[in-house]
RNA sequence: GGGUAGGUGGCCGAGUGGUUAAAGGCGGCAGACUGUAAAUCUGCUCUCAUUGAGUACGCUGGUUCGAAUCCAGCCCUGCCCA
């Protein structure tokens, strides 16, 4: 199986006709830790190994909806910081829930906010109660304790929240690694007693709630956050703190000092990963889930990913080349030239961004989707290897 | 013809005797971006070479130790009046 075989939109899988269960292990394969896994949701079934793509304030940017929908995502975050400041969760609570309010009817998972505990650390203030915002939008003061977070959450509808923890930076003491990890553990204690008291629903229909793995580049930290929040059971596992500018070794390894210690038979969510070979090889070590700002982010700064790395569409080389952006590109954006994409880019016009984010997004969910084709298939590495040798081969 | 304002690096534009190869912006060429304070940010952008040198603020001449900056003449442009 090679990424350019792969069929779009890729097809039902066989393997997914099971009882219903939240989560359930599918094929695994032989050579790896690599599982397809199929995970049950209130708004729709999503296929493991998955790339979500991330829409952080309740829109995919640039992209409408539909065009999510036609790219084959299941399943796209939302923010709870940025959803809570703007517009108010009671707003878009009133409005029908985050799925209500944007349009999108596939299912939804919103951070915690946890992250901007990190991305705006000049702007916060971290206490046992939870952390004290200065909100970026006008300066003022707000808190944001792991009960608000989970009441956020709850008003927004996801299909999975995730809890509130402390994304601690890089480098970090390892002293204060530990500290951190057991404020997210009580946090996660707090998290689960709120959910217990409030949420409303139950069954299939229920909000679902993974924990976050801590404990930046420290084994043991990382083996006892993950045994900790096992203990308080939620429905899935999130790694977090990784990709805060760690070498890429130090983020494998933070992987596989937490995988170990999660059950099998609940989905790995790596947060924030990450670029296409590290997906694949967080894949190879048992990872389900992931999401990242890189295709859309890079496609809004004129970055396309192809089946030979990255290109810059900017650059002066694709003035006059008619080629289509990639080999593998979506009819959607395969009819148009590189000169014409690098010509949208240089003028300042909107559908560049348009074009490129649709084309990122569709090669990342098209990776993931080829990922669990080959681990059905049992041949993952091969999948993995020949995809990761062509696409380095001439970034170096 | 008279008056007046002005001519600065690819473009716009600041500077009005030395610290000016000349602010800033645009344009151009690259780079960065990993649970999105990001359609953002950073670097380079006269010529040649390694430090360094050369050429350059309309043109020509002058004043001065030193001129994009002061003076004279000329050329050109905008506006106003004939």
């Amino acid at each position: 199986m090679r990424f350019a075989d792969c069929a779009w939109p890729p097809p039902a899988s066989p393997l997914s006709r099971r009882p219903a269960v939240s989560f359930a292990v599918l094929a695994t394969d032989s050579s790896s830790a690599a599982r397809v896994g199929r995970l049950d949701l209130p708004h729709g079934t999503v296929d493991t190994p998955i790339f979500m793509p991330v829409g952080t304030q309740g829109t995919v940017k640039t992209l409408h909806p539909s065009e999510v929908e036609q790219l084959g995502a299941q399943i796209i975050l939302g923010n709870t910081y940025h959803l809570w400041l703007r517009p108010g969760h009671e707003l878009i609570r009133g409005l029908g829930g985050l799925h209500g309010f944007s349009g999108w009817q596939r299912p939804i998972l919103t951070d915690s906010g946890g992250f901007q505990v990190w991305s705006l650390a000049k702007l916060r203030k971290i206490t046992e109660e939870g952390v004290q915002f200065r909100n970026h939008l006008d300066g003022s003061k707000m808190l944001l304790t792991p009960e608000l977070s989970m009441e956020i959450q709850a008003a927004l509808g996801s299909d999975i929240a995730m809890l509130f923890d402390e994304c601690p930076p890089y480098p970090c003491e390892e002293a204060y690694a530990e500290k951190s990890l057991a404020l997210t553990t009580r946090w996660a204690r707090r998290c689960k007693d709120w959910i217990s008291a409030n949420e409303p629903r139950s069954g299939d229909g229920r909000q679902r709630h993974f924990g976050i793995v801590q404990g930046s580049i420290y084994p043991d930290l990382r083996e006892r956050s993950a045994r900790e929040l096992v203990a308080l059971d939620f429905d899935g596992y999130a790694i977090g703190g990784v990709s805060v500018g760690e070498p890429e070794e130090e983020m494998f390894r933070a992987i596989d000092h937490a995988v170990p210690f999660l059950p099998h038979d609940k989905p790995r969510y790596a947060m924030g990963l990450g670029t296409p070979p590290q997906i694949l090889e967080m894949i190879g070590r048992g990872v389900d889930m992931f999401d990242c700002v890189m295709p859309t982010r890079l496609a809004r700064h004129g970055m396309a990913m192809t089946l030979d790395g990255p290109i810059n569409i900017k650059n002066q080389i694709h003035a006059t080349d008619p080629r289509p952006v990639c080999e593998s590109a979506h009819a959607h954006v395969a009819g148009f030239s590189r000169a014409y994409l690098r010509h949208l880019f240089r003028a300042g016009e909107i559908l560049g961004l348009r074009l490129l984010s649709f084309h990122n997004l569709h090669f990342y969910l098209r990776l993931a989707a080829g990922a669990r084709e080959a681990i059905a298939a049992g041949n993952y590495s091969d999948y993995r290897d020949s995809f990761v040798r062509r696409y380095t081969r001439s970034a170096s």
